[in-house]
DNA sequence: CCGAAAACACATAG
DNA sequence: TCTATGTGTTTTCG
């Protein structure tokens, strides 16, 4: 249902106009294949937008409700726009109980109980999202002409990070998501997805605030589309709390890090949310409720009912974030053989592997799948174990050792959302083979079935090239892929829903840092004709000679290294100059920190970056939320380390309440004694 | 397989 | 979150 979108015309990576051979492409991160009816349930970006998409949601009652819904009584609204006064390109009608306003129109809504179909629709979607929605508003796509332009529906009355419910039925759309990064909607993240009859989308988490939507024309579609969107209006905000004389904001207080307070006079300064969006922890946004941190219109995009919330009992209030989660961090010591495990923030290491390893040097975790990729070079092998979380909290793995991928010397790895394993190394080339550096892809689905990777770049001009024969001669017999200059040695590779980074761990005449493009050419088949068309690595940083540690978080692209002069570190590129990077003179390379001899990071998804460094024998720590300088904390003694990964899982829900007393507390005695 | 027309993509102004 | 316009690309179809 999902395209591989066929002419979206993606932004060149320079300035030069790149043709798109948009046949046989393969993209590093698909929903689900053209023409499939495969369900997605996950996040869009990392910082915690998240789509879900049921393709047989209305199943066996699709064409009662289709029947139904068309009595429904809609009317082409009218919407002022630079002044003028146009009618939409579409029908609508809106039903709820409360009153549904944007761009500064007060619609009234029709009651509920004028549409049973809704309701019984509306319980539907409930008991399978699991929210609540008090309303509902219904276009009418009346043929391929009907559209709607990007937007969000950000508008306050749903409150922060909004769960929106769409559910179609009639004519398939295409229905285009485009992420947006400071503002700028361009050329970051796109999804294309047809909506089918009786399917379900719903949005939530940050995608109302990191993306829009749109419904694209379609000339030549002739039938109907009828969309039902179900909403939760909030409740009005009164009784804010006007008293307080300091605002509170609280960051990063994850035990493991460092508590960071910033106080600022009343009036002063406001409080960016967006800024906050980052920030799952329920406690801080306990603390900013507490201490009136929020000003009225502040708390009405957050949603909080403060009379219930907050007069009528304290701290009783419902999180509109998500829960606590379990943080497991997860680091070889190669020379012991072995693989352990924290549970943070608890330092203590606890055995995960013990057996049949000769060289543990990368690590990386699918969350989804609960599953554990290493690499073994002296091996020549990946291998990956099933992980389990036992109710005791300890983690294990179910013991048995797979075989992810075979004759790879892996230097880097790294799991997308798909499950799909990248891995930077070379190959161990059977004898009338030679290997090159390069960078795989093994699908999710294939390491089972042992199928060979895929060789998506290798080091090179940009030219395409086949596999070599020890004799130089092209080996016919296998597929060739292109090559990139922005390659050299790779060794940390990290990947997003559209992009992966590498860096060099020799560098070579490579950049230190690059990027592949949102569309990876697929390898053809050996001996065919190369293609003129290029990779499309991007070079993003130059700054290190040996970059020995990459990760993406929701603030930017950190890595660490050895510098060309000066001392070995931390840095990082803010999310706005992850895509263009700033090669040509680093400038916008931010230091965060100085390390002895970090050897590998990962990121707890929230605020906290890890930092494995042999240098002093131990996993660090350093606040993610900004790329900018921050203070390194000691998490763990790790003696040997080499690798580490981090596992989330959510544990219980956690009632907010004791959390923010605590939390409360002690930002409370600290602001007494400031 | 070619060439023209339609559809699509995207930036911009109002 | 609308229409109109210009430019360029991709797909379709005879
Ligand atoms: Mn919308």
């Amino acid at each position: 249902m999902v395209s591989r979108r066929k002419h979206v015309k993606r932004k060149p990576a320079c300035s030069i106009a790149r043709k798109q051979a948009f046949q046989g492409q393969l993209k590093l991160f698909e929903i689900n294949e053209s023409g499939s009816t495969q369900p997605f349930w996950g996040y869009l970006d990392r910082r915690g937008s998240v789509l879900r998409y049921l393709p047989d949601f209305a199943s066996r009652n699709a064409e009662d409700w289709l029947r139904r819904l068309r009595s429904l009584p809609y009317t082409q609204g009218r919407v002022k726009v630079f002044g003028r006064d146009y009618a939409e390109p579409r029908l609508t009608c809106y039903f709820g109980d409360k009153a549904y306003t944007y761009s500064g129109r007060t619609i009234e809504p029709l009651p509920w109980s004028r549409a049973p179909v809704l309701q019984d629709i509306r319980k539907e979607v409930e008991s399978i999202t699991g929210e609540s929605f008090n309303s509902v508003l219904c276009n009418r796509y009346r043929n391929g002409d009907d559209t709607v332009g990007w937007h969000a529906d950000n508008e306050p009355i749903y409150g922060p990070q909004p769960t929106i419910a769409s559910v179609t039925f009639g004519a398939e759309r295409d229905f285009d998501l485009k992420e947006c990064r400071k503002g700028s909607c361009r050329s970051a993240g796109r999804i294309r997805i047809r909506l089918a009859h009786g399917s379900l989308l719903v949005m939530s988490g940050a995608t109302q605030e990191c993306w829009q939507h749109s419904l694209p024309r379609r000339k030549g579609v002739q039938d109907e589309r009828i969309n039902l969107t179900f909403r939760k209006v909030i409740e009005s905000t009164k009784g804010v709390i006007t008293s307080i004389k300091h605002y509170v904001i609280a960051c990063a207080c994850r035990p493991a890090s460092a508590l960071a307070l910033f106080f600022f006079r009343a009036g002063s300064a406001s409080l960016d949310l967006a800024s906050m969006a980052w920030c799952r922890n329920a406690a801080v946004w306990t603390a900013l409720l507490v201490f009136g941190a929020l000003s009225g219109s502040d708390a009405l995009k957050l949603g909080i009912n403060w009379e219930t919330g907050f007069e009528s009992s304290g701290l009783q209030w419902k999180s509109p974030l998500p829960g606590e989660t379990e943080r497991y961090l997860i680091a070889s010591f190669p020379k012991d053989f072995k693989i352990s495990y924290a549970r943070l923030p608890d330092p203590t290491w606890r055995p995960l592997i013990v057996h049949n390893l000769s060289n543990p040097a990368a690590l990386a975790v699918d969350e989804q799948n609960m599953r554990l990729f290493v690499a073994d070079p002296t091996a020549s092998k990946v291998f990956w174990y099933k992980l389990k979380v036992l109710p005791s909290k300890f983690l294990v793995t179910e013991g048995l050792q797979h075989v992810a991928a075979e004759n790879m010397i892996a230097k880097g790895m790294a799991v997308s959302q798909a499950g799909d394993l990248f891995i930077s190394g070379r190959v161990v080339a059977s004898p009338p083979l030679t290997g090159h550096s390069a960078i795989y892809k093994q699908a999710a689905d294939g390491f089972e079935a042992a199928s060979p990777l895929t060789r998506l770049w290798t080091a090179g001009d940009g030219s395409w090239i086949p596999v070599l024969n020890a004799d130089g001669a092209p080996a016919t017999s296998e597929p060739m892929s292109p090559s990139t200059p922005e390659i050299y040695q790779p060794g940390p590779v990290a990947v997003d829903m559209f992009t992966l980074y590498w860096g060099n761990a020799i560098k070579g005449n490579a950049s230190a840092l690059a990027r592949g493009p949102q569309t990876v050419p697929a390898p053809l088949p050996g001996g065919a004709a190369a293609p003129k068309s290029k990779a499309g690595a991007h070079a993003l940083a130059n700054n290190l000679q040996a970059v020995t540690g990459l990760t993406i978080t929701s603030s930017g692209i950190f890595y660490a290294g050895r510098p060309v002069q000066g001392r070995p570190g931390i840095f990082a590129l803010r999310s706005e100059d992850s895509l263009n990077g700033c090669a040509a003179d680093d400038h916008c390379v931010h230091r965060v920190a100085q390390v002895s001899n970090p050897v590998d990071m990962c990121w707890d998804g929230d605020a906290t970056l890890f930092i494995a460094d042999s240098g002093s024998g131990a996993v660090l720590s350093v606040p993610s939320s900004t790329a900018s300088r921050h203070a390194v904390v000691k998490v763990a003694e790790a003696l040997g380390v080499h690798a580490i990964t981090m596992l989330t899982v959510p544990s219980m829900a956690t009632k907010v309440t004791g959390l923010g007393v605590a939390l409360v507390t002690a930002v409370a005695s600290l602001l007494s004694s400031v």
